[in-house]
DNA sequence: AGTTGACATGTCAGAAGTTACATAACAAGG
DNA sequence: CCTTGTTATGTAACTTCTGACATGTCAACT
């Protein structure tokens, strides 16, 4: 809240989620209940938090004066708060931009991977195959929003919601991934037989 | 699983990190140094962890009886320990393998290219570039890796390390993404102009 | 009239993960 | 002789994230 007293930390480090939210309410003002629902799609493929982390994050976003705050009444017992980005969040925000990131990706079915000499191959198999199918299946939907996406010209860089369509892309070569890695991982396991791995372009048939 | 039912301590919940260092551990004993070295590749490109977050959990591990210990004396203040799996222990990371993991995987560098349109867009097409350029060099390098994999075999399911190679076929397919995608988001924002996305090339370009 | 689901905000306990502190033998190079 | 790096194991403080608890309105359906 404004003047006075205030430290300059211009330093003041934000969390990695703290600047998903600053990321979300560059689209416009949002209360933490809808980017709670937000961090869904497309962002929500690549980070999630829920509402027990994204409130008190919220309030310390608004201590260090990166948002600001308008209170209405709301439904419940509470008052609904509207959040909107200052300029100094902003500036934060486009600070942290170009900040070559260093954490390296996780992911529990890679990992489950590593071990599948250790698990029972029939089953493995069908857990990889019903994988590559929900990946098909993710993958007509993203593929559908992309469509619409490019309509409404947000494959333009200038356009407003090119983030969006830039993380709906990666989402896309995720999918695709996905669905061959798992389908090769599937065949070799079901088959026990050395089957070579074709990648993801093209099809995805033979087999699985 | 196998006969009997899960009445016992076999409901002890194992965290992610516990069941990736029990499949570490099928491919023989080692200490808790040896495995904080080992959560680097080609498991650690999607799971890693500190020592200090190892050296814990390796103690839960026995107290479950999922891992045994033996001392030996090592050339600090303490006893080095070395750990061997128990047949408890391979028993809950079979049942692990094929619950269908739920988490969804995190990327920082998707999450920034969703703030992209409020970023410097030269700044931000040097980050993209520098990355497509790092996955270009871990791709080289993986492909080595995975060449030798091959001709020692490991990509036949039966191979006791196919895990192993799995797991790099997916970090190939990975960074193959990365060099293209991030490339094409240079591009974009370098010229600020349209560019279709063409998607990852040379999948199938290597003769296997 | 009662139930379900969406809207809306928060706290608390605990698990998971990072950073820094602490100790000490042993080998290699300058 | 001294410094650096590797082997080796742990703890303490802190941040981040999840799951459960807690409250209450309003609209739609049964």
């Amino acid at each position: 809240m404004g003047a006075g007293d205030g430290d300059d930390s211009a330093t003041a480090s934000g969390s990695t989620l703290g600047y998903a939210l600053l990321s979300l309410l560059t689209r416009g003002p949002a209360t933490g209940y809808q980017l709670s629902s937000q961090v869904k799609a497309p962002l929500g493929h690549f980070w999630t938090a829920k509402h027990s982390q994204i409130y008190p994050e919220l309030a310390r976003l608004a201590a260090a004066g990166w948002v600001s705050a308008v209170e209405q009444a709301g439904p419940g017992p509470r008052a609904k708060k509207t959040y909107e980005i200052t300029p100094d969040g902003l500036a934060a925000l486009r600070a942290w931009l170009v900040v070559p990131p260093v954490a390296q990706p996780r992911s529990e079915i890679t990992l489950k991977a590593y071990a599948a000499n250790s698990g029972d191959p029939a089953a493995m198999a069908a857990l990889y195959g019903q994988l590559a199918e929900r990946a098909e299946r993710m993958l007509a939907e993203y593929e559908q929003d992309a469509a619409r996406m490019r309509e409404a010209g947000m494959d333009h860089p200038a356009h407003p919601r090119f983030g969006n369509y830039a993380v709906l892309l990666m989402g896309i070569e995720s999918q695709r991934t996905v669905r061959s890695w798992a389908a090769w991982l599937a065949a070799s396991l079901h088959g026990g037989e050395r089957i070579p791995y074709g990648g993801p372009s093209g099809a995805r048939d033979n087999g699985y």
